[in-house]
Formats: structure tokens, C-alpha cells, sequence
DNA sequence: TATGAATGAGTTTTCATTCAT
DNA sequence: CATGAATGAAAACTCATTCAT
């Protein structure tokens, strides 16, 4: 009689305890001891699961961007208005804030570090453009419907992505400095702005 | 006869040094033997100018951040139409694209990394406060001077500079994907747009 | 009904595995889980039939070691000259060199790393004595029977053997280096001359 | 004013301990803390001298190599006879036994480990190829002036060298069962009766 | 019988930092 | 001022072994 397969839980369970602490140190000073004990596991038993801490850091990234991508596609099925949609969309990613800023205080220090593993910098690039390919759909749609400008789908994308990647960075180097919600709201208003016919 | 004061000559000589290899690889991955080395010192000799490799990295930032900030006072003090001064700013960014993309990959690096050693994060938030200022002032300026729409500067300054980090941060991670100059002048032309008056 | 015994077949599976790989690698590289495996077994399956990995070594030991002593007995029976059965049991030797190279692989490493365990010691003393005995029975007859000069039948055996278990050695060591037929062929004349009557 | 140079003797004192230690006991057993330890230095003290362990190992190797290819030269340029002179070798390996027998038990354990690093293969097919070449050209000598039969110096030389090798790797896998001294002379009285014209 | 998840001690190696000279 | 030898505390990762099922 076959056990149930505990694997899908116990991987869900160390991403959970390295998500937990990475977020408040950086990759270097979390030490698999460490996620191995929040996760209630020893470190082989965490080494039963990930081949290396950097299997788990791409795990963690891909588990963070898929809900994300999720909703562009999602938008990008829908006949609403492309300013309303991406306004949507960013309200929707402010209002996750709480849950999302854990997931991008790891996702930005992955884009910060890739430099040594070539596999996770593959991971990252390839999220990245994932990210912009979907906000690009959504302007690309939206200067087919004659909402838009006909500005570089691509180009407007990647900024956007840069506008909110950047926020995020500049949030979390100074929490008290940084409104998220209202910066990141008055940006994508003026790149919107900028977008539209005047 | 005391002899000549080598010590800023030292301390440049390192933090020259460092900045060369912290362009290339992460922190924890660039050792103090390193840096001594391509410094053309010893260990103990790097010692004597820095306490801490932290305190490098912290000299290494306002290093990089001083002219910046220079030029943006500078352009505080300009007539020219805000818009110009602005495109000028970034222009010039844009155009000081290879020798700051270096001090730049390292600045990013640290804004990822702050995380324990709270006397840098002191300094991150500092020299993020002073670009924030120098943007918002200009932007303060256009809407005095009815250029631009009543908007908040200050994040409208923010947004300014989290498009600015951010594309810097996704051209760092895919430099082929990412065309720095194109996006980043596109994005700034969108938000420029936004902030003028229809 | 009892079902049928597998206790051998699984042993001998077991075995014929880490042959397998321990001809290739040294001791300390062959994890459980590699032998485990070979064998199409889980490492808990192997530990049922051996209780730790010095136990399948010296299993392996006495194993590889019985077909060559079964035919150093059957020579001592034989009546032909000693000269021609110590020929002969060499000239087997060489011819079943590629089935005994990865045997003899495994036995010299562990020659060389008993070391730690005294009762892989005492396995692999009492085998190395087997040997020579046998080979020390054939020269003894060989002297009582005239054909040999007077010499000490123990250290010629010893001598024999050394000299099988250092080509072999060198061989491992540098196959492209040594040829080991031609080798001990020729230092095995070279010895049978000097044992023989001028 | 420069400090006496330390290096040479701590890399001395270093492959002195690592001497001491892997005599007893298999490389894998032995760790760098026992080596650091055994040498009165903290292991981060050893890495100063050599990059890893092998390193030391290679160091080893060569540095017990040496003496013994040393002689071998010099009794090349003799005019002495062949006979006396490989006799002289033999004897003169046997009363060093007490210092040499460490060295080879380090040695021998090599040779039969070589498996994983390359490196360290060179080095151990190098030297096992300087003995033979040693060897040989003595024997080539002892053909060119008469006194042996027409043999193959290099066979010769390789069986010679594996009967060295094979006592000694027997007698050390039981130093009680077998006399080294006893046997390697009886061994090579063997060869050099077979070497000899009758 | 057999599985494979889990353990945890142990290994090599790196590195910031110190300090005698 | 400057050197570079030395320290020692970590870190990532491995692996023989156990045991509930």
C-alpha cells in the first residue's frame, strides 16, 4: 500500500520556510540550517527535496511569477478598456501588496544576483520576459483599438515593468520613504496618460 | 619633513579597485584578497584605509551618487523649460551610459542587499533620498513655473527614478533583451507627456 | 507456502553491483544509494541482506578471491612438472585478465585502504595467506620433486605473488604504461629460471 | 626589514604531518583538521600553503619520490657490476625500510586511488614511469656489457619494480605475515638468477 | 521483504579580520 | 604605512544508516 506521496507537500513546505526568511536576509546569509529548521526538516531532508540552494531559490522564483502571469492572461482576454484593464491590473498587485512584497523582496534579489549561476539567470531572464510580453500584449491590444498611441508595444511594456520593478526596489532599500501605493498608482497614471491621445 | 599624504590617493586607488570587480561579480563573491590584489595592495594594507568591507561598499555608493547629484543641483539652478532639463538629465544618463552602468551595477546590487548591516542601509536610504529630492525639486519647479500639471513631486520624482532603477535593474539582469537607451527614453517621453499639460 | 528463497539471488545481485562500480571508483565515491541503485534495489533492500557497506566488501573480497584458489588447489594435485602448472596458472590468469582486471580492481584498493576495519583486515590477510600457500604448496612439491632448487618455498611464493599483485597494481595505476600480459609472463620466467636448476 | 621566509618550512611541516597521519590511516579518513592539527596549525593555516587537500597529496607523492630516483642515477653512471648494483638498491631500500615504508604506505595507497583526480594520475604515472626508466636503463646497461641475457630492460625493469611494489603492498596489508626484507631480497635474487647468463 | 523519507554528524573549503613584524 | 601569515567560524553539501510503513 502506497504511502501518499508527501514530496508535493514537503517541496510546498521548504518553499514556504525559504520564502519566510529570505525575505528579510539576503541569499547569502541564509543558510540552509536555517531553512531547513524553519521548515521543520534537517538539512538532508531538505537536500532530499532541492539538489542545491539554488534549486530551491528558482523554484521559489517561478512559484512567485506564475499567479502573476496568470492574471495578464487573463486581462488579456478581456474586451474592457486597455487603461482600465492595466489600471486593473496594477491596483490589483497593490492591493496584494501584503502578500505580493514578501514574493518581490526575493524577486528582486534574484534579478540583483544572478551573475554566477548561468541556470537561474536563464530562470530570471526568462520571467522577465514573460512579464513583458504580457503587459506588451495588453498595449499592443490597446493601440489596435485605436485607445493608444501607436508607441513601441514593447518598449512602453518593458517601462511600465521598470516603473513597478524599480518601485518595488526602492520600497524595500526604504519602506518609510516610499508610499508604494501612491507612487506606483501616479506613475502607471502618467505613463497612462502619456499613452493615450491627448 | 612629513611625507605626502597618500591616504585619498590609497583610498581611491581601492574603491577604484573594488568597483572593477564588484561590476562583475556579487558581493559575497568578491573577496577582501581581491579587492587588495587588484588593488595592488595587501589584505592588512586595504585594512588600513577601511574598517569593514562594508564600509567600502558604503564609500563606493556615496562615491558613485556625488556627481549625479552634482548635476542635478546644477540643473535646479537652470531656466531652461523643465521638460529640457529633464530629457537633458536623463540624456546625459543615457549617453554616460558605460562608465555608469558600472558604478550603477554595483549601486543596485546594494539597494538588493541591505538587508543586515543597518549603517548601510542608512546610506542606501540617504543617497536614495538626495536623487528623489534633486528630481523633485526640478519637477516642483515646472509646476511653479506652469509647465507642468499640479502633480505631486515628490512622487512623481519617485516615479521618475523607480523607472529609471528599474530598467537599470532588468537591463542588468538581460542586457539582450533590454535596449537601456530606447526604453528608457521612451518611458521618460511617456511620462513626460503625462506631466505636461494637454 | 514458503516462497522461494531469494535470499542468494538478491546477495548475489547485490554483489555483482558494486563490483560494477567500485572497479571504476574508489571506495569512499560509491555511495549506497549508487550500489543500491546498480542493483535495482532500495537502499533500505540492500541493508536487509547486508548490515553495513564494509560487510559488501568484504563479501565482495571473498567472492572474488574462491575461483582462483579452487584452481591453485586443483594444480597441487596434478602431476604434471611445477614449472608448467605455475606456467599454466598464469597464462589462465592473463587469459582471464578481462574478466579479472575489474576483480582485481576492486581487490587491490582494498589491499591498500584496510586500514580502519579489523575485520576487513583479518578478510583480506587471511585471503592474501590463501594465496600463498597454495602457490606455496606447488613451488614446495616442485622442490621435493627435484625440479626446483632448494630455495624457501614461502618467500618464493610471496615473491610470485608480490610480483602478480604489483604489475597489477601498476597496470591500474597506468594501463596504457603496462602490458600486462607481456609483463608478468616475462617476470614469471624470470623467477621460474631462477628457481629452476641452471 | 622582510621576515625569514616561512614558506618552505611550513609546507615542510605541513607534508611532514600529512606524512604521519595518512601512514595510519586511509586518505578519506584523514581530514584536514587532523592534518592541520598534527602540524600545529588552524586548518585555514594549511589552505595558506596548499589549495586542497590533493594538493598536499601531490606534494607528497614527489617529495617521497625523489631520493629514491636520485640514487638511481647515480648507480647509473657506475661501473660496477649490474648485479652488485641492483643488489646494492635493493638493500639499500631495505635498510631505509623504517624510514621508507611510511613514505610507500602513503605511496602505494596512491597509487591504487588515483581514480578520481587526474591530476594527481600524472603525477603518479610520471613517477611510476620514472622508477621503471630508472630501473630499466640499469638493466640495459647489465644487457650491453654481457653480464644479462638479451631481455627486454623494460619488462625486466616492470617486473622488477612490480615485485617491489607488490610486497610492499602485501606487507603492509599484514605486516606480520609477511618479511619484507626476506622476501624482496629473496625476490630479487630470483629475478637477477633468471637475468643472468646460466 | 522492500521502500524511500529522514537524520545529523562530518567533510572540504572560503573568508573577513587580526596582528606581529 | 604595509605586509602577509594565521585564525576560526561559518557554509554547502554528502552519506551511511535507521525506521515507519
Amino acid at each position: 500500500m502506497p504511502r501518499p506521496d508527501v514530496s508535493a507537500e514537503r517541496k510546498a513546505q521548504i518553499l514556504q520556510a525559504a520564502q519566510q526568511v529570505f525575505a528579510r536576509q539576503s541569499f547569502h546569509d541564509v543558510s540552509m540550517q536555517t531553512i531547513a529548521q524553519t521548515a521543520g526538516l534537517s538539512v538532508g531532508g531538505v537536500y532530499w527535496y532541492f539538489k542545491s540552494k539554488d534549486e530551491i531559490i528558482a523554484a521559489l522564483l517561478a512559484r512567485n511569477a506564475e499567479p502573476i502571469l496568470d492574471r495578464l492572461r487573463q486581462l488579456a482576454d478581456s474586451d474592457a478598456p486597455t487603461t482600465a484593464r492595466l489600471k486593473t491590473f496594477f491596483r490589483e498587485i497593490i492591493a496584494a501588496e501584503d502578500q505580493i512584497a514578501v514574493l518581490y523582496s526575493t524577486g528582486i534579489k534574484l534579478y540583483a544576483m544572478t551573475g554566477a549561476n548561468p541556470q537561474l539567470q536563464n530562470s530570471v531572464r526568462a520571467i522577465g520576459a514573460a512579464y513583458r510580453d504580457g503587459l506588451a500584449t495588453l498595449i499592443r491590444q490597446g493601440v489596435e483599438r485605436g485607445e493608444f498611441q501607436p508607441v513601441n508595444a514593447s518598449d512602453a511594456a518593458m517601462a511600465l515593468l521598470g516603473l513597478y520593478e524599480g518601485l518595488m526596489l526602492l520600497w524595500l532599500a526604504d519602506p518609510q520613504a516610499v508610499q508604494f501605493e501612491n507612487t506606483l498608482q501616479a506613475g502607471v497614471m502618467l505613463m497612462l496618460k502619456g499613452l493615450m491621445h491627448p
